[in-house]
DNA sequence: ACTTGACTCTCTCATTATGTGAGAGTTCAT
DNA sequence: ATGAACTCTCACATAATGAGAGAGTCAAGT
């Protein structure tokens, strides 16, 4: 019979650790004196107590533990197990690579440019998102420009459940003449009225579909800048292995007056995926 | 200004995030009305965010990005904190290699064993011990079971505070015939009488060093079949990658009566390192 | 039997970043 | 003014462990 402190040290796992097992019903003493509490353990404890240990070396969790060491599960079940944990595990070790080569990356920009970046690139999940929206073939994007003020203007008095403007470039290739891009603001899904613009055209409903990744950048102050933007994402994906796989688009989630167009905020978002890189090992 | 549940969707991260970094300091709405509470975001404010989900996602924790975020830091302290994290990166792969190898193992195991072994090897680190103790260079193992016995005896009267009994094993190959050990009991370091057994010699105090990796599997039954948990300690090393590195040990968690020997309980433990496996990369 | 020191008990709070829910208050469009 | 959608705070939960307070207990020596 040990005492906790005893058996604690001979056990290597700490007094609190053993009273905590003892709460969750994972690893109970021997006896328990019902009148002071105190825990009394055996040495013939240990196997148990050191199977506990070795199964938590493997990363599974208390719950888990308990589970493989209180019932007699079927051979299936605890392979089973075992196999979602190994994958647990590789799909972490893959999680982490990246972190670091992400880090790394960090690590080198930090050496050359002797400092943080200003704004940084994100991968986001993006769900899918109506909007209302013209499509068109323009022959300059300033157009594009333009018919984005004056939607906004109507769009904020016949439509004020739109959130922020977006627009959807069509052209693989960026090409400032007869551009194909669709312009239009968010809507909940539910909205189902008409709205018209002042030249008569009406904005159509329908669904920008959802991207698994989407890598996005915003952009603070006017257009003529937003290129700076660009190019920055695209040296950042370049850098990161990551390849342009969709349309791209931008959200106007400011838009300022005529005369402050200095304050509108913009995100540029690439659809993307990694590049698969040479095949070596599984 | 957009409020909370606007500004979550677009720069996708949670309401709940959202509080939370308000609450920490992190990132707080740009304007919070008095009365209600409300909080208001601006799109102005977007970069930061982002800035902080790019830093959160290479694994920092949201402490670490505060610090990058807020202040002016020199950029030595910058590149120090993401070496850092790059160290911290590095170790935890390996970390996790290791334990999916572990899962591996344990898969074979299972697949050929069809189910999980009684008793669990587990590695350890051991801090120092001081023992009482006598070595000697015997004729026969026999001997070091009387020994324990008498000594078992002697101790349990004229040193209560002596713990588990322990045996180092100083031969480094087996040999049943003139083996070089020490046998003696765990003691707090302050201990300080001197014991004496029946047949007059003493028992001196010394102190067991340190163990970094310790390979210990428990055992319950008389000694005969302790050679069991030798082999198995050694197959599961070998499987591993391990190797001895240093005097190998017994304790004596329970010790039987004469007439009750099935009831000890030994811990067979080996000092081990990992077989560095043929360099690549770092 | 009493003291003393080492030990143990329970209970509470803390860690990290986020989720969930209750109950009350606010905004905004009709 | 009403109702739907939204937001607020507060509290609790997660996983496994550490730390500390305050009270009680054990065991050895006087």
């Amino acid at each position: 019979m040990f005492k906790i402190g005893d058996f604690s040290r001979i056990s290597q796992v700490s007094i609190r650790s053993l009273r905590h097992y003892d709460e969750i019903g994972l690893f109970k003493p021997a006896y328990t004196d019902p009148f002071t509490g105190y825990r009394y353990y055996t040495a013939d404890q240990l196997p148990r107590l050191n199977r506990i240990v070795a199964l938590k070396s493997l990363g599974l969790s208390l719950d888990e533990v308990a589970l493989l060491v209180n019932d007699d599960l079927s051979v299936e079940v605890i392979r089973g197990m075992f196999k979602l944990r190994q994958s647990q595990l590789r799909r972490h070790i893959l999680e982490v690579e990246s972190q670091l080569k992400a880090v790394e990356m960090r690590l080198k920009q930090i050496e050359t440019e002797g400092t943080l970046p200003e704004t940084e690139p994100v991968i986001k999940r993006l769900p899918e998102q109506s909007i209302i929206s013209i499509r068109e073939i323009a022959p300059t994007l300033r157009s594009m420009g333009d018919l984005l003020m004056s939607m906004h203007t109507v769009v904020r008095h016949q439509a004020k459940e739109a959130g922020y403007g977006v627009a959807v470039f069509y052209d693989w290739y960026y090409d400032d003449i007869d551009s194909d891009w669709e312009l239009g603001f968010a809507v909940p899904e539910t909205f189902d009225r008409t709205v018209r613009l002042e030249d008569g055209r009406t904005l159509t409903m329908h669904v920008l579909p959802a991207v698994e990744q989407m890598a996005c950048v915003t952009y603070e102050g006017n257009y003529f800048g937003l290129s700076q933007g660009y190019s920055q994402l695209g040296v950042w994906l370049d850098e990161r292995g990551y390849r342009i796989c969709g349309e791209a688009r931008e959200l106007f989630l400011h838009i300022g007056d005529a005369d402050h167009q200095d304050e509108n905020v913009t995100e540029i978002q690439f659809p993307v995926e990694q590049i698969p890189t040479t095949p070596q090992g599984e």
